[in-house]
DNA sequence: ACGATATTCAACCAATTGGTTGACGTTTCC
DNA sequence: GGAAACGTCAACCAATTGGTTGAATATCGT
């Protein structure tokens, strides 16, 4: 039900993907200037977008040899509602809930 | 600078421990409760609470011989603003950007 | 065609995570 | 005082994570 939502959340946890997020805020963006900044490896920069990929945070495009970075809002609004929603959830009839973790954990 | 959003982040990321977090809205619960609907073992669904207690998420408090759970909504508020206030930062200055990345990433 | 640029891939490594089991310390109840 | 209930601790395990380096693959400019 909410594979998307662990992965964008495990995506936010990394302050340097954080990072990532508030620059392409900015604008689009290649692979080497996002990694610019930081003081660790153009490829270790590579798989943090590639998880922010996975998550659905980004978007990466291909044009010629450079690939843009593009954020992507909708995956952040479905955790945010998952926040926003949660004070908002009435009472759980536990027998319901326990089926649906049976389904959910598998 | 923002090391308690790492944690919040990651505890958000694992469906057991956003399960716990809904099963907390309903009520305070104690810590073997809180472990009946799952197939694991206490002990794991102790570790859960650990993870959940270290981000701030929940508090724990014993009575007697048990310890009671209970949801703290501020950590998840601040995860929350996080998200929000995501699309409303302004233009950033790039080297003060860089100068804080330097601090935060140490 | 060649050299430089942009990016990923593959192999590796140390640290962390999510789970298990069994032993252990407390508190309660009879 | 002794058994049962509550919960954690310690040791272990397999899988994942976050990083490295070096080689490989495209693409571009001249």
């Amino acid at each position: 039900m909410t594979p998307a939502l662990d992965h964008v959340f495990a995506a936010l946890a990394d302050p340097t993907r954080r990072a990532i997020l508030s620059m392409l805020l900015e604008d689009d963006m290649a692979v080497t200037d996002v990694a610019e900044p930081f003081e660790m490896s153009l490829a270790a920069i590579s798989k943090h977008l590639s998880v922010l990929t996975a998550a659905g945070l980004i978007s990466q495009e291909k044009r010629g040899r450079v690939k843009w970075c593009k954020l992507e809002p909708d995956a952040l609004r479905e955790a945010s509602a998952w926040m926003q929603g949660f004070g908002q959830m009435g009472s759980i009839d536990l027998d319901a809930f326990e089926a649906f973790l049976a389904r959910e954990l598998d």
